[in-house]
RNA sequence: GCGUUCUUAGCUCAGCUGGACAGAGCGUCGGACUUCGAAUCCGCAGGUCGUAGGUUCGAAUCCUACAGGACGCGCCA
């Protein structure tokens, strides 16, 4: 904002000065660094590209510009010259006062801008089957969903957040059937499980299930009992499973009826997961709706010309223009195919709510599908598909490898929160805490839900992370529970302090940190924005630990409820706008704010 | 085989629209609570920025090749 200003102002008044001493218009455009240390100064200007054009070196065209600046306007600041660099420091309390002032004005307002106003943006995020439970990899996935959220927002977007529920499919009658076999009437009030549990035990029964079966054929087959084999195989799990997704398309009733009542159960888990973690979507879309969707479409592109049907009847697109083989979008006996689904749904979507932007925050495992997704919405001549989006992460692995549900080592996202929360209960306890807090449960679970939104969102979307549940889940550091702790001192500061009273002078704001404190709120629209742009949390995260980090070191080595009522009068200023905007972040990446813990 | 992507300290990660000696956290070791909350702070040690070239006044950052890893290239989703 205001430090922004200034160094546009001094960008421009150096362009100007360098025209006149290198009489010339045509030179390498102006860049700006920071200083390594801040008594060089708060902007630098490398002047290496110019000592080509002027024949000088670039302290001597440093020099020429100072005393350019001793005859001309400059904007506000200290200039010095060194080591090839024009260093200008300014004086950020000049411009304290009205930031403060705006800050507070703003107050929960602080941070946001319009940089994106007028656009609706639609985010596609979560996706679960109805098969089993959320489990860590998800958990990365909803917390980008939500934190991108909420920073295009604050860019002024309007966003919806839709989630598309994977409700039918062969995985889907994988649970059922085997529910079906082994369920004898027992429901999640029976056994007390929560519904989205209770169904996945039933999918991890099918997989044993499954190969049991194919253990017992196999051991048929070597005492050449073939007979016997075949007969089992013939009633294979397997295909069991395939004739019930088969009544499951021709809507038999008993079917439709299981597949409804162990739906509820697991669409009711997830909520309360949704729920539990802060997770939620204005729209909620059911694969069962939208699975024949898209055909028409594909067979109205096949009119065109755009698609082809193959000899065996299957029609499908050469996707030689972006280098890639032929794609199947209808099988052969016509059905539609997870690609063909997206076509529709896509469409569906733009009719419900005409976005200008589609974003798909899914693993980028699918970016190949992306790829030819958009491509062909193209091709079919929509002229939004030029407004979607992959924001493709990486995968969430342990330090063994990847997560793997034969071997039992994914870990589970409601247990993970559970034990969590558990470890911050205990925290609360050792430090004798649970007579200040209101509510020991809450607290926790805030703190649980800060601790596992910080960590997934501070690593850069694009990169695999590596989660080690035994040491990932420590509260000290550069971690959610530190980012809280220092806005819970703050509230606490503040709370202290009482009533006080109004203006204050910024002038007597002298200690380094609080320079550095004033840059950091100063700054933070402009890490809104740029984390809008990019689609990257991370870099609020970023923000904020540096935040917390200075003030940190800041008020451990200054008191602000000191005796001199001015001074402190500046700096319980200072301190309130720090918090104003630490508490800004935090609703941008889904981190709990605390007034104590 | 082709494509996408990643590789920075013992570990987990920042820094990447090129700029002054590469930064944190964890872990190790050592300090700091009669003083605004020690979930804190300070210090020590720890790095050929995968390798080799190239572009540039200047490269962790851009380009190329190579090595290693991950993911993809289904009429699965």
């Amino acid at each position: 904002m205001f430090f922004e200003k200034i160094s546009d102002e001094w960008k421009k008044s150096i362009e100007d000065g360098l025209k006149e001493i290198l009489s010339c218009v045509d030179f390498p455009a102006i860049t700006r660094t920071v200083p390594p240390k801040s008594e060089l100064g708060d902007i630098a200007f490398p002047l290496f590209p110019y000592s080509r054009i002027a024949r000088k070196a670039p302290d001597k065209i440093g020099e020429d510009l100072l005393s350019y600046f001793s005859s001309h306007e400059h904007p506000e600041g200290e200039m010095n010259v060194t080591g090839g660099y024009f260093n200008v420091k300014i004086d950020v309390r000049s411009f304290f006062a009205p930031l403060f002032a705006f800050v507070k004005e703003k107050g929960d307002e602080y941070g946001k801008n319009e940089s994106m106003k007028d656009k609706k943006i639609m985010l596609e995020f979560s996706c679960p089957n109805t098969n089993k439970p959320l489990h860590l990899g998800h958990m990365r996935n909803d917390s980008l969903g939500e934190a991108v959220s909420a920073i295009l927002k604050a860019n002024g977007a309007d966003v919806m957040k839709v989630n598309l529920i994977n409700n039918r499919g062969i995985h889907i009658s994988k649970s059922m059937l085997s529910y079906k076999e082994f369920g004898n009437g027992e429901t999640p009030e029976s056994t007390g499980e929560k519904g989205d549990h209770f169904v996945g035990r039933y999918y991890v029964l099918f997989a044993n299930w499954e190969k049991q079966v194919n253990k017992e054929i196999d051991e048929l087959r070597k005492d050449g009992r073939e007979e016997e084999a075949k007969a089992l195989e013939e009633n294979h799990p397997d295909k069991r499973a395939q004739e019930m997704l088969r009544l499951w398309e021709n809507g038999d009733k008993e079917t439709l009826e299981l597949w409804k009542k162990m739906n509820d159960w697991t669409i009711s888990g997830l909520m309360e997961s949704y729920e539990d973690t802060g997770i939620s979507f204005d729209r909620i879309y059911y694969e069962s709706d939208t699975y024949k969707l898209g055909k028409s479409e594909v067979l109205k592109g096949l009119e065109e010309g755009i698609f082809e049907r193959e000899e065996d009847g299957s029609v499908q697109i050469d996707l030689k223009e972006i280098n890639l083989d032929k794609k199947v979008l209808l099988r052969k006996d016509g059905t539609t195919i997870y690609i063909t689904q997206d076509l529709g749904t896509a469409i569906k979507r733009h009719e419900d709510w005409a976005f200008d932007s589609l974003i798909y925050v899914v693993a980028s495992e699918q970016a190949y599908h992306f790829k030819v997704l958009f491509y062909i919405l193209k091709k079919l001549g929509y002229p939004w598909a030029d407004g979607l989006r992959h924001l493709s992460y990486g995968m969430v692995n342990l330090p063994e490898g990847k997560m793997k549900s034969r071997e039992g080592t994914v870990v589970d996202a409601d247990d993970l929160v559970h034990e969590l929360s558990e470890l911050a209960k205990k925290e609360i306890y050792d430090k004798e805490r649970e007579n200040v807090l209101e509510n020991v449960e809450e607290t926790a679970h805030s703190i649980a839900i800060s601790a596992l939104n910080y960590y997934l969102l501070s690593v850069s979307p694009s990169k695999d992370m590596i989660f080690d549940p035994k040491k990932s889940i420590s509260f000290s550091g550069n971690t959610g529970p530190y980012l809280e702790y220092m806005s819970a001192r703050i509230s606490s500061i503040l709370r202290k302090a009482g009533e006080r009273k109004e203006g204050f002078d910024p002038h007597l704001l002298t200690v380094e940190d609080e320079k550095t404190l004033i840059k950091l709120i100063d700054s933070y629209p402009s890490v809104v924005k740029e984390a809008g742009e990019n689609l990257d949390p991370s870099l609020i995260a970023s923000f904020l630990y540096d935040m917390a980090k200075t003030f940190s070191h800041y008020y451990h080595d200054n008191t602000v409820l000191g005796k001199d009522k001015d001074l402190m009068n500046a700096r319980l200023c200072l301190s309130e706008a720090v918090l104003i905007t630490m508490k800004n972040a935090f609703s941008l990446l889904k981190i709990p704010y605390l007034e104590a813990m």
